[in-house]
RNA sequence: GGGCGCAUAGCUCAGUGGUAGAGCGCUACGUUGACAUCGUAGAGGUCAGAGGUUCAAAACCUCUUGUGCCCA
């Protein structure tokens, strides 16, 4: 027997362990079934799980879960990222802490304490994701700093490299003085800081009065300044073009050129040029040939070429210093307050500071025209559609991705270095020194290359590397290309495009056919969580109060394509709430001795509640059916809501309690085996949601697993329905018979009757009609109307009585005591004056002949029952406005 | 500045041309047993504004306003 309430503690260990030793939940190569894969976005190794992970994770879940109860050899492939900038921060923190400065650390004992750390912490987020619910292929999980992913990953770098798509060269990157490395384009993240505009004096080497002014945002720079742009036209400085300015802190000359990129609008029209700390400077610099001066050292602090006082001041300090001197000496023409974008590293949160140095770039312009094609072909599609036009947006305005990184934690470039410099890319240091020997025709010492790859090099092979490319396998020949990629809009260009990219480059295939892109979790008012804020919802917290399912249900509830899923506290209890409510159904469905049955067959169903019981679980099955094929989440969840509390529940429930209620029912045993066998699809349509709930009622009595002992949901198969629907109209009397007891449940409450009364409906000349419609109904009506009797009686109107008209036929209702009307009549005259509305409404449109033409003619006919039925409630209405008795 | 969204009940939002919906909140009432983690009933809406298409627009088109995100 169930018990009072649902814990769900135990049920989520139970089924954890049950599902872990299930087969099914694994990729099992079996020719006989299609595949589906999803593979796993990689959590960050030393992650743990947020409301984030939770959402996408749950989506997957749904999908293969589904899948795999319909038959499908679904491979859910999990794995973990090395995610090298993040994972050393870590553990260089935790260093720190324990005393130990990581720099003092040789390469190898650093690494040596990162793996150290990831063997203790990492994977930690499984734990935590199978408590989730989460059926991934575990035992198939990678890492990408596995030896396969790197033999992926070197294998990949060599022929791109080979292919003359990757190289090496000194360029202008986005340096990060706080992590001393450089990191890609879309790695900075521009923000509005107030700052300050400074107009600096540049007097002109000839002598006079002349000079020229430019301004600036950032005055430290000045030590490298190689030149003063003005544009070619303008007026007020093109005769200077040529001529040269004598630097206000070094007193030495430097030129005045002509460039278009200055804007003649903006500050005074010249501007100071700084090719090695800014990206438009170097632009100009190369057009120009200029000097590059680097003037910075890799923690962001002045170098030994400015002069000695500045030397080692830290880029703000230095700033202010500037200010002072150039002030002091009456260079500086005035301040003024400005508001402008600064870029700043997405990792350190420090200003990235542009910087010349020798880096691995991998050239895009082909490879992302190819992906471009992919996707105009549809190939792949994006879920929601507009996410297309952004992932085109930077397709089409791609930079060289800049692969290098200065740090420690990642794939080592797999590059040595001759002693000229020479570079030779190779699998692995014997080889390097094979291609050395044969170069330099004699044996030379070779260094190797120190910096690591981009983690999202790594990532960026995902989809293929996981299965076990270069090698050919079986997983590969079977799961590739996926099916479907579950992940946030704020990586379509770090990893979604680029796996794309990588994917028709080394596999002719694109990674995956869809892409489904998942909202952004945020508190319920709408802000993004931040521990600054306070608002934080920590997923596990939420899982110990409310259970794994209840977290679930309203994560897919709230995924709405095109909207943040606003959730909070309240939300998960609702739909713990909704949970509680499902437990109390199956209770009931015990209490009653519903069970399955092995004979049952829905289609042969004969009382009238059982075939619209088996009519509205096959409509419920193929409305969640097209809800999820078409990944509308929050329509799967709110039409499971629905479907089993406003159908199941609160009607199905309470007409069988009439049928239960009455011993001499001889319909008794087969609405048994129909609730029994409609639990059971419900169980299995609630199943990829709310695995552990439904998990654990189907070990309820009513599914009679001792005598029918059967699979697990997980492992079971999804409900086919379609052929069990009869043409009848089942639907239409249910739906009548719904809005009859609605109708005098209405009425009963506007005259404040007390449910405990019971009151008379009488009829007279349609009883005939009536029995027919409503005849097996009679005693569904009675209890749920709270009727003491239904009798065949003129329904003349009196003092305690009230008429009303359903469907054509007029009834009245007997309360055996006067009511006193006048109380209600405001509320109802409203009514009335709304159906009065109404009905001129439809009335207008009736009368236009245009209307009448040109519409479709069920639609003409819609209307004009509409019409008569909305003059019978009219007349209803006046009735009871009129008090009682009034008759027409 | 460019791009992509969003604007419907007090709140959060569904709703792909034909009767305006859900959950939460609110109000009133509680019928021996599935459920008060509940039930029944109710109040509450110029569908942001303006124009257009159409017999018919919350929905389609244009513009405006407000608002969010992304990119410069």
């Amino acid at each position: 027997m169930l018990e009072k309430a649902y814990f769900p503690k135990t049920t989520e260990q139970d089924f954890q362990e049950i599902w872990q030793n299930s087969a099914r939940r694994r990729a099992c190569l079996d020719e006989e079934k299609k595949p589906y894969t999803i593979m796993m976005p990689p959590p960050n190794v030393t992650g743990a799980l947020h409301l984030g992970h939770a959402l996408t994770y749950t989506l997957q879940d749904i999908l293969v879960r589904y899948k795999r109860m319909q038959g499908f050899d679904v491979l859910w492939q999990p794995g973990l990222d090395h995610a090298g900038i993040a994972t050393q921060m870590v553990v260089e923190k935790k260093l720190l802490a324990k005393g130990i400065d990581p720099k003092t650390l040789s390469d190898e004992e650093f690494l040596e304490a990162i793996w150290a750390w990831k063997e203790e912490s990492g994977g930690g987020i499984f734990e935590q994701l199978k408590r989730l619910g989460a059926s991934a292929d575990w035992e198939r999980a990678r890492f990408t700093m596995d030896e396969g992913m790197s033999q992926a990953v070197r294998t990949v770098f060599i022929d791109l490299y080979d292919q003359g798509l990757i190289y090496k060269a000194k360029r202008l990157v986005n340096w990060d003085p706080h992590l001393q490395t450089a990191i890609s384009d879309i790695e900075v993240e521009q923000r509005d800081v107030k700052g300050h505009l400074w107009y600096i004096r540049y007097p002109l080497e000839e002598g006079g009065e002349e000079s020229l002014v430019v301004a600036t945002s950032r005055p430290e720079t000045v030590f490298g300044d190689t030149a003063i742009a003005v544009h070619p036209e303008d007026p007020r400085y093109s005769h200077l073009i040529g001529k040269r300015v004598i630097h206000p802190l070094l007193k030495t000359p430097i030129v005045i050129i002509g460039d278009t990129y200055c804007d003649m609008e903006k500050g005074t029209g010249a501007v100071k040029i700084t090719p090695a700390h800014d990206f438009n400077d170097f632009e100009v610099g190369l057009r120009a040939n200029l000097e590059q001066v680097n003037i910075f050292t890799a923690d962001g602090r002045l170098n030994d070429q400015v002069p000695h006082v500045y030397q080692s001041l830290d880029r703000f300090e230095a700033r202010e210093q500037v200010i002072r001197v150039l002030e002091s000496e009456g260079y500086l023409e005035k301040v003024e307050e400005t508001l402008h974008s600064v870029p700043y590293g997405d990792r350190s949160g420090v200003p990235i500071e542009p910087r010349l140095t020798d880096q691995w770039y991998l050239k895009t312009e082909e490879l992302s025209q190819k992906a471009i094609e992919a996707v105009e072909k549809k190939r792949t599609q994006f879920v929601p559609e507009q996410w297309t036009e952004t992932f085109y947006r930077w397709m089409k305005n791609i930079q060289p991705w800049c692969l290098s990184r200065q740090i420690r934690w990642g794939h080592r470039i797999p590059a040595w270095y001759g002693p000229d410099g020479q570079i030779f890319v190779a699998e692995s240091a014997s080889s390097a020194q094979k291609k050395a020997d044969l170069f330099y025709k004699k044996s030379v010492a070779l260094e190797e290359e120190k910096d690591v790859l981009d983690t999202w090099f790594s990532s960026a092979l995902w989809p293929f590397s996981t299965l076990g490319w270069p090698n050919a396998t079986p997983e590969l020949d079977r799961y590739y290309p996926t099916d479907v990629l579950v992940t946030g809009f704020d990586i379509i260009f770090f990893w979604v495009a680029r796996m794309i990219m990588m994917g028709l480059h080394f596999t002719q295939e694109v990674p995956f056919k869809k892409v489904y892109i998942n909202a952004i979790v945020r508190d319920e008012k709408g802000q993004k969580m931040s521990k600054s804020k306070g608002n934080v919802l920590d997923p596990l917290v939420l899982m110990d109060k409310y259970g794994a399912d209840a977290l679930r249900f309203t994560l897919t509830l709230y995924s709405i394509q095109g909207r943040d899923v606003k959730i909070s506290d309240q939300r998960v209890e609702t739909s713990r709430n909704f949970i509680t409510k499902i437990w109390n159904f199956a209770r009931f469905l015990e209490l009653n001795e519903c069970v399955r049955s092995a004979d049952f067959n829905p289609s042969k169903v004969s009382h009238p509640l059982c075939i619209w019981l088996v009519e509205e679980a096959a409509r419920l099955t193929t409305l969640i059916d097209e809800a999820i094929e078409s990944f509308k989440f929050n329509e799967y969840a709110l039409t499971l809501q629905q479907g089993i509390r406003s159908v199941f529940c609160d009607w199905g429930v309470e007409f069988a309690k009439c049928e239960f209620h009455n011993e001499a029912s001889p319909h008794q045993e087969e609405i048994r085996s129909t609730l029994a066998w409609s639990f059971e699809v419900l169980l299995k349509l609630m199943h990829p949601i709310m695995p552990f709930i439904s998990e654990e009622l189907s070990r309820s009595l009513v599914l009679n697993q001792e005598a029918l002992p059967r699979k697990i949901l997980m492992e079971s198969d999804w409900p086919i329905l379609s052929s069990t629907v009869g043409g009848g109209d089942i639907k239409e009397s249910f739906d009548h018979l719904q809005e009859l007891i609605g109708d005098i449940r209405a009425t009963r409450s506007i005259l404040g009757i007390p449910p405990k009364d019971k009151i008379v409906l009488c009829m007279d000349v349609e009883v005939g009609s009536f029995n027919k419609r409503y005849g097996a109904y009679k005693d569904y009506i009675m209890t749920l109307a709270r009727l003491s009797e239904i009798k065949v009686e003129k329904s003349t109107p009196g003092k305690t009585r009230t008429q009303f008209l359903f469907e054509g036929m007029t009834l009245a209702l007997d309360f055996g005591d006067s009511i006193d009307f006048e109380a209600q009549k405001d509320r109802l005259e409203k009514e009335y004056s709304k159906v009065t509305q109404e009905l001129r409404s439809v009335e207008q449109r009736l009368e236009n002949k245009d209307f009448l033409k040109r519409a479709p003619s069920e639609i003409v006919e819609e209307l004009s029952l509409r019409r008569e039925k909305l003059n019978q409630e009219l007349e209803k209405r006046a009735r009871l406005v009129n008090g009682p008795g009034v008759s027409p």
